[in-house]
DNA sequence: GTCTATAAGATGATAGAC
DNA sequence: GTCTATCATCTTATAGAC
């Protein structure tokens, strides 16, 4: 317990985690593919057989950086679905932190987005079938708990509207990016915001309106942005 | 013009068309990268050297089926921004084409979706950057009509709104698989209909839905499907 | 922990015969 | 229009020195 040499516990692998940041970020950008071993050796300004002694193959590398990331966001959707909250909170905080794991871990959650597909299809990524599977009974479940408690409309199609939400959450991954102090630019719960009253209300000004039921906790000032 | 021999027009470079299919549904499939030139011309029960007598290069085979494909979904684009419908008959249109796309060129599309971002660094592939610019212009124009007309809620952020409905469109692409007769899956037009409802009203069984705007066309009795 | 050197295989593409 | 044969290059990965 001394505070002496080397760099305990977080920090300990640390030239391993930051390897596997800057590969990460190379997946995320050019797909894993695109992406040589010998690319993520630059970019680490070392040469690319050095890198086979830190992990077996590229493919470790991946495994590595979806697994991890995977079990810290399958976390917190456990928590959700183990909370006390009403299915209307549930869902917006599932929402929420999805869009917060976008915020995060971009690289992480665009190589999921761009990748399990493919990789899917091979014996080592099976377990990323099974996330998905998993994810898919957490939406589900909260949609059905809406409708059944009068939240959510109930002629709703549960499984269209699971394939919905869930697209529409994550594929923000795409042109979502930290806004700049002077950019104008939305945070992330902005983005989950508005994306959270869409959801729920639509964009329609309907003459019904007035039943307002998506009074999110923070409501915005309509501003353009780029792109 | 005598009926004999080699087929015309639509069906003269039938074996280059069989090939681009081939090609579209492999890349489509596996992704560009992945997919080797032998992968489609073993897929076409020929060898890798006679692919290179009908396309320059794998670049040229890709190039070739995303151009050609925004071809004519740009065209459509076109042809309901000229037309007289309201706002809100456009924007439904709009969606209903682009839902039409996914249906009958599902794997342009999805080469697209999953492709365009990477291509798009190489010169070659710059026009994908444009027909991008263009996409995002005919959906704000409709947006902002919308706004201005009284038809969508005033406090929409049109970049957002944008973004949102381009890709929660595009990305069912992932998904829709046009349904088998005893299926039970829903039509492209289906998933339309329930689109645009949620589009326009949301999901939430608000007090105020009376004022039920989005009458779509076509009804739906809900019904569960798989995954 | 990184470098040198290099193997082993895959991949895009070409030239010319049939 | 397809095949045979083949190249040049790139890419992943390994072995051992420093």
């Amino acid at each position: 317990m001394s505070a002496a040499s080397t760099p305990e516990t977080s920090a300990t692998s640390s030239r391993r985690d930051q390897l596997l940041a800057i590969a990460a970020q190379l997946f995320a950008e050019k797909g894993f593919k695109n992406t040589t071993v010998r690319d993520i050796a630059d970019a680490a300004g070392i040469l690319s057989g050095s890198l086979y002694h830190h992990f077996d193959s590229k493919e470790s590398m991946v495994d590595e950086i979806l697994s991890t990331f995977q079990e810290g966001l399958f976390a917190q959707y456990d928590e959700i679905l183990a909370s006390a909250d009403d299915a209307r909170t549930k869902l917006e905080r599932a929402v929420r932190v999805s869009f917060e794991a976008i915020h995060q871990h971009p690289h992480e959650v665009a190589i999921y987005q761009n990748e399990a597909d493919y990789l899917g299809t091979f014996d080592r990524f099976g377990y990323l079938a099974d996330r998905n599977t998993q994810s898919r009974q957490v939406w589900v479940t909260l949609i059905e708990e809406g409708v059944r408690t009068g939240v959510l409309r109930s002629d709703l199609d549960v499984t269209l509207t699971y394939r919905f939400i869930r697209d529409t959450v994550w594929v923000a991954v795409r042109w979502y990016r930290p806004p700049t102090p002077g950019s104008g630019g939305h945070t992330h719960t902005d983005v989950a915001d508005q994306y959270v009253r869409i959801l729920l209300d639509g964009i329609s000004a309907t003459g019904g309106r007035g039943g307002r039921s998506a009074t999110v906790t923070r409501p915005r000032n309509p501003k353009a942005s780029r792109t």
